[in-house]
DNA sequence: CGACGTTTTGAATTGGTTCAAACTAAGTGG
DNA sequence: CCACTTAGTTTGAACCAATTCAAAACGTCG
């Protein structure tokens, strides 16, 4: 994920901030729109050519702070970042993961105040594009519109996912959904295969995701390890037996995917 | 999901089957998508005409079916409803409360197949729309898709309060949270107000919304009432205190709201 | 009335939390 | 190169919020 291993958060930061390559995020922004609906390739370019040059977020900073209005809205190039919220009682809960690819406030070009701030989990480098920009582009392109929009409704389904975990999942099930729905997110945008993946998070951080504590979120890892369903040595997991983790789960990567039409 | 029965949740079925007061829905349909953004009354009449004619479902029935491709959309113009899902265990879990004004599966005009039902809670009536019909419009209408879209966010954004209550809130945080949820929405559509609603669920229904068991719930209402905070007499509900739920809950209407440009 | 769906109450059980401490691994600086 | 520090993981034991099971009390309607 982020930059090398060793200490899987930090990334080096040699002088180039600014510096970016366009195909990167060229590439990126035609995997994401054009995964589930077809956007021309002129729009795609004018797209990717709208953006400000990239930022670097140290882990830890927010990208997106609590209750200001944004003006324009940015997309994650690399790393993991996570909207939250924090309660009077000290708790924290994440309320949406967002990986490579994502538009980390789509939604701030039509409501433009957030109410929930987004952290980086680690080193993250993103690109803004100005909401007005933006704008211009979905004015001339009814397909890219429709792609975003599209974009907001996965989002939509993978809340409800998180709702149906959450509500009526026990903390074995809801680890293994958690796990069945980062690798495929992941794989969608070529930071996983073959079962493995990054997950450059604490089970503290997890814990909050999963609406757990840490103690217990420990423990439910011991208890996949200890069947056979996963791998997990530092940040790097290895889902053995996905049969098993989706079933367990009842997880079904449909919601993810394109339409069938 | 079976054909309703007679019983408290029935309505008089007349001979009216396809009849109604196009005024009705244009009023509904203005209310619902001019509150956060303007839409000009000609593009408003135009949508509302649209439609084609009301149809009556039973408490009970499925509004939409697990898995079938839909070629409308829905807009709910009386009752309630909910988007579940089934889990092995037997469980059932709520994902999204569709009150009047909401529309039911406005995402199946991009994402054809919806991966959960959506069950009448009461009688319900609903219009819809055909897919083609609102694609024209849309493309005809930069500010509908907007709203629409908008639209779409606001229920991402009712989503992750959920994600928070589910996952960080106590059985009395949450069943406070959704009572002034439940009461801000309802009031926007005119049909709450002075802090009373008709709230037509049983509580082994609030509790599949809640992650709860139905005696928890039955516990936990009765805290409420004790405390004061609220009067619950059949499907009548009166938030006495609506300061006090609303700090119990941290609730803040805000996300449901315009936003404050 | 009798019946059924719903609410309410009680008692036992459990999945997950809390608190506390030990253990591991990776920097940091002398 | 080693002691020191800090962040994260792991383990144990007591505790509690919510569940489960069971049964009683309502209310409404045919």
């Amino acid at each position: 994920m982020s930059g090398g291993d060793g200490n899987a958060r930090s990334v080096e930061r040699e002088g180039e901030e600014g510096m970016w390559s366009g195909d990167e995020l060229h590439d990126l922004i035609t995997i994401k729109l054009t995964r589930r609906r077809s956007v021309s390739p002129a729009t795609l370019r004018k797209l990717s050519e709208a953006f400000n040059p990239l930022a670097l977020i140290p882990a830890r900073d927010d990208l997106i702070v609590q209750g200001v209005k944004a003006s324009s809205c940015l997309l994650l190039l690399n790393g993991f970042a996570a909207r939250y919220r924090l309660l009077r009682n000290g708790r924290r809960q994440f309320t949406e993961i967002c990986l490579p690819g994502d538009f980390v406030n789509l939604g701030s070009l039509l409501k433009k105040r957030q109410r929930q701030g987004v952290v980086a989990l680690t080193d993250c480098r993103a690109a803004s594009i100005p909401h007005a920009r933006l704008d211009r582009l979905i004015d001339a392109d009814g397909d890219l519109v429709r792609s975003l929009w599209l974009d907001t409704l996965v989002d939509g389904a993978v809340s409800r996912e998180w709702i149906l975990a959450l509500g009526a999942q026990s903390a074995k099930e809801r680890l293994a959904w958690f796990l069945c729905e980062l690798y495929c997110r992941l794989e969608l945008v070529g930071r996983a295969k073959d079962c493995c993946f990054q997950l450059p998070m604490t089970q503290a951080e997890i814990a909050d995701i999963l609406g757990l504590s840490t103690v217990h979120v420990n423990r439910v890892v011991a208890e996949l390890r200890r069947e056979g369903l996963v791998e997990w040595k530092g940040a790097l997991v290895h889902l053995k037996d996905w049969g098993g983790l989706a079933a367990l789960a009842e997880f079904d990567k449909a919601y993810l995917e394109s339409p069938p039409e």
